[in-house]
DNA sequence: CATGTCAAGAAGATGA
DNA sequence: TCATCTTCTTGACATG
């Protein structure tokens, strides 16, 4: 990876159908991941959201302090942001977190996202700094973003609405929708269905 | 309660 | 061998 965009074409498995035999799925990782989570349950109280140790990029330990730890983090207008749901707190072994990132984080990602769906190492690490996202999270972020774009420009044309039916969107504006956020404060939850 | 979305986990594939 | 990719699945949440 030299500078700039790695072009989608540079890696990816073209489009190898995997096996998907029934992969054993394994929920014990999870447990086995949140095993330390127990004692972060106590943390999880506070925002609802566990904090993992970041790793330079390894998968399996999730990173980050995303979501609230954003200083960024604006009191969205009117989207589902509030982390801090008035959870009943869980006396369980803390469940897998999902982690909310902030309207301004996921503005900012989408407007990269809408620039380049590729990322080269030091563009993702420039952009989870400003984020203050871990790199891992961005990493993903744009995996998850560049998936569901496909699926659901990829029903366009072809079977649109196997699965979802929320086919019925253009697959580009995400420009155009950052535009129409910035302006329409209600948009900062861009009705998912609308992607 | 059913359904959809989202972030992340995992398996397999690939290029350097 | 490693990092990253694609694809699918899982688990937590949100909404109708």
């Amino acid at each position: 990876m030299s500078t700039g965009v790695l072009s989608p074409g540079g890696h990816r498995a073209s489009s190898s159908p995997q096996q998907t035999s029934s992969r054993p799925r394994t929920s014990f990782l999870i447990q086995d991941i949140l095993w330390d989570g127990v004692e972060r349950g106590a943390r999880m109280d506070q925002g609802g959201i566990p904090e993992d140790g970041e790793q330079q990029d390894g998968p399996g330990v999730p990173p980050a302090q995303p979501h609230d730890a954003n200083p960024d983090a604006e009191t969205p207008p009117c989207g589902r942001d509030p982390p801090q749901k008035v959870m009943p707190r869980t006396p369980r072994p803390a469940k897998r977190s999902r982690a909310a990132f902030t309207h301004s984080q996921v503005l900012e990602l989408e407007r990269n996202f809408s620039r380049q769906k590729y990322l080269s190492a030091p563009e993702r690490a420039h952009l989870a700094q400003n984020l203050q996202l871990s790199e891992t999270q961005v990493k993903i972020w744009f995996q998850n973003r560049r998936y569901k774009t496909k699926r659901r420009a990829g029903g366009s044309g072809l079977e649109v609405g196997t699965t979802h039916k929320a086919s019925t969107l253009p697959p580009a504006p995400l420009l155009a929708l950052h535009g129409a956020a910035r302006c329409l404060p209600c948009l900062c939850y861009w009705s998912p269905a609308a992607w």
